[in-house]
DNA sequence: GAGCGATTCAAACATGTGTTTGATAGGCCC
DNA sequence: GGGCCTATCAAACACATGTTTGAATCGCTC
């Protein structure tokens, strides 16, 4: 019976069960089972030291729990790891960028809460938010869960940028409109991903929420200016 | 020929390896010794894998060569890894965009040049080409080589595209222009170090030389109109 | 060819990691 | 209490990786 391999005793499968806390809304883990801190420990650990990096060992000591604990409620440690993403995927929709946008009419507003908000998660190094660190990193390096990261967690906030720019811009074709998101996304994302060598760039760079939200605001400047201009030309050119 | 004409080689004495470190001389690992080839395997794995997750093995394996010649040759696998930043930095002077941006007087077109050249050495998955993507990986985590790729890599070419900013719109500051520079490498960056995710957006992205070239003038056109339109408002606002 | 240092080789060692195992304790129903 | 299930625990297992070791091979001088 050891070697059968079908997990016999294998509860792993139990799992969606008491994330859900008693609020309506509330998916915090406010119930601290040793499975929610696990959770909880996961997530640090992996959007810190990404998944090949991340041990099970350190999770389970942040986490209070047994080395086996990962085994028994998870499976393994992939298991585990997609089960951090989606729990982090309910998470970030309190902290979508888009949700926050919508809520002003001017279009170049608009923009500039995506941006600010945008990079504000990103920035952050706080405890409760390792949802966007664990997507970058997801973004950075493909792992398992890439494909539902993108679909139900990527794809839906680019496509609210790309349709904040069309409103900035109707003359904009489909493909500049990916174009110009990629860059939009991409000015916000290289204070992340390239962080430690912008501070040994630029010494004076803090980094920290008053600096966060002037780059915001540099970028969104320099953007509406770019996606202004860009309909003077059609798209053609030699 | 060995390492004896510049540095006394080094027995390497089994127990205390010492790093050379200097290594003035050769540059081209026109002699295919067993510690070139072991030079360019490791920088393939190390700028394809990350420091972490290249094996010794398998560098190994693709030199040709035994586990015991990373040892040998170079210490340890931290050793071989510094050995590895400072080679590809000396070839890197071959592939400087900032040069190649300069034969041009226009700097519009220094522009232009700088953004394809970029995108043209951190897109191409070539063989000969792993510099830039190793300085890329450096840069997205930080390892015991950092400090020194951003001394003597990353800093002087950044100094050039500011350069090119100040001559397009002498009217910015420098922490505008810092920030537009930032803006430019962020906006060439993320078709790198999010590739797997932008190809699945956009399954139509196809990501070889043409496109990279269309990408390219993209960026271009979006940073010069935001650059050139960054002149007419100072830089007070609300 | 003999001697000697540089180099390469296969094998082993030490360590860290993911995973499994068998035992133990607690809760719950009959 | 007895049986049964869930959850936790310490220990061990299996495997990959960085590193070392001692012998074998190569290349050169004499």
């Amino acid at each position: 019976m050891s070697r059968t391999a079908t997990a016999p005793s294998r509860p792993a499968s139990r799992s969606a069960a008491r994330v859900v806390g008693s609020g309506a809304g509330r998916i915090e883990p406010v119930d601290h089972g040793t499975r929610e801190r696990l959770l909880d420990a996961a997530g640090e650990v992996f959007a810190d030291r990404g998944y090949e990096q991340a041990t099970i060992r350190d999770i389970c000591r942040r986490a209070g729990a047994n080395i086996a604990g990962v085994s028994y409620h998870f499976g393994d440690k992939k298991a585990l790891y997609i089960e951090v993403i989606a729990y982090a995927h309910r998470c970030a929709d309190e902290y979508d960028p888009a949700r926050e946008a919508a809520g002003t009419a001017d279009p170049a507003e608009r923009l500039r809460v995506f941006v600010r908000t945008f990079m504000q998660r990103i920035g952050h190094k706080g405890r409760p938010a390792w949802h966007a660190r664990l997507m970058a990193r997801e973004m950075a390096s493909p792992g398992a869960a890439l494909d539902q990261v993108v679909r139900s967690g990527v794809r839906p906030k680019f496509e609210a940028l790309q349709a904040i720019l069309r409103t900035l811009n109707p003359s904009l074709s489909d493909r500049e409109v990916e174009l110009c998101a990629c860059s939009i996304v991409g000015q916000c994302l290289i204070y992340h991903h390239a962080r430690p060598v912008l501070t040994r760039l630029f010494p004076t760079l803090k980094l920290d929420a008053r600096e966060i939200e002037r780059i915001a605001e540099h970028i969104t400047r320099f953007s509406l200016a770019a996606v202004a201009a860009a309909h003077r030309r059609g798209g053609a050119r030699p």
